[in-house]
DNA sequence: CAAGTATTCAAGTATTCGCTTAAGTAGTTT
DNA sequence: AAACTACTTAAGCGAATACTTGAATACTTG
């Protein structure tokens, strides 16, 4: 191979994976990859969830679909992304702790507006898997009822952070309460470990969300939360 | 949290994230970090090594570093960088395989340019492990010097691909020759089989190169190969 | 301390990116 | 088929990026 003609393959192959570098190169995307991470969406619910118009959304996640990192399908009138597979999830995880362990700057701003999370220690994976059986813990999802529907911690009950105050009499008050949301970036937990603890409760913080649950290969459970009457 | 100070929070994470995806945007800085992860450099090996001038490779580390992929030691009158820590090399290379899984263009490439690929196939890293200890085959690391000293696969004897045709009698012809360089889209090893193959030699190339020999926790030897005479 | 070497910084230019607004398209309901 | 819904695309603008050239800096050597 002459050596212009290699450069050529090089120029080549390293801007092919440059193509996923760009395409996580903005945090708003960022944002969009861990929302997805919670399962199927469509474009106007994450338009909405991150604050944006739904034509910038429909931009962005035309950029992850070129880096092949989403796909999607049609239901409807609807249009439904998803991450494209689970090794995009775990890219994003390394990025993520990659990120967490050098960046002095996430440490602060979890500090900042996270006051709380020094007080309320997390309890692992494993030892929550423990306790489970054991049944000395209680898990709830507080992420929105959608996301607990696409996918949740086996026997964990659903109750949407912004719901807990009036549902907070559905749980029982001698066992720990362990209360999870999306991820280590997530301040539902936080807020509903908050609102337990105001209320007496004995609650704490999974570390990770269900994604993190879920890569790691721990007990999964779909669909919707059973009505109230049941 | 208020709604605007959640959005402000989110904003601010996700962006710092960001800056690692921004660091490994660009196809020329992507192979900067192929280069470190075959050891220590100097600003001006790697402005040669990759066809840049000097100052405009300068400034690509600078970015690196700032997203903290890198780190820098002087010495002397150089400057030496490394990957800031060996979780940056399991980034890259998570990137790098979800793009050989997803793009077809790289598959394209790799067959356009590298056309031998598929005849010569690869051995695997536990295959050869058993096959150095067996003594059935003979491992010779292809890369230019410098690289071998930073780090080599235990046992391996230094060639590099431009001197293997003058020192190629310094190979026994009885056993395997196994050739491995810096990665899947490094093409001296495919150069040495090639010189190998037409000499006689039953050769075949490594599966990978030597940061994921590493990665593995494989065993790996330091320092430069011993002059000729010994 | 003067000269030399390796690297970084600054300024300039063409290109790309992120967001907005407004128009276009695909499928559904009436 | 007209009206509607959910989404995509196009055009446009200010900000950021990649590369070049040329000057500045940091350290070593004579």
């Amino acid at each position: 191979m002459r050596p212009e003609e290699k450069r050529r393959f090089k120029d080549e192959i390293f801007a092919q994976f440059a193509r996923i570098g760009k395409a996580m190169s903005s945090g708003r995307r960022l944002e969009l990859l861990e929302l997805l991470a919670q399962g199927e969406r469509g474009v106007e619910g994450l338009a909405t969830e991150t604050g944006q118009s739904v034509a910038n959304i429909s931009q962005h996640l035309q950029v992850l679909r070129h880096a092949q990192l989403v796909g999607s399908r049609r239901e409807g009138n609807y249009i439904r992304y998803r991450l494209a597979d689970e090794n995009v999830l775990h890219l994003w995880v390394a990025l993520r702790d990659l990120g967490q362990a050098r960046f002095a700057e996430i440490d602060r701003l979890v500090q900042t507006y996270l006051k709380d999370r020094n007080a309320l220690e997390a309890i692992t994976r494993g030892e929550l898997e423990r306790r489970i059986k054991n049944g000395e813990a209680v898990v709830v999802d507080v992420r929105p009822p959608q996301e607990f529907a696409a996918g949740h911690i086996a026997s964990a009950r659903s109750i949407p952070v912004a719901e807990l105050r009036t549902r907070i009499k559905e749980i029982p008050k001698r066992r720990i309460i362990v209360a999870y949301c999306r991820g280590p970036y997530c301040v539902f937990a936080d807020q509903a470990v908050g609102i337990l603890r105001d209320a007496g409760y004995k609650a704490l913080r999974l570390d990770g969300g269900f994604p993190e649950w879920q890569m790691m290969g721990m007990p999964v459970e779909r669909g919707a939360a059973e009505v109230a009457g049941n």
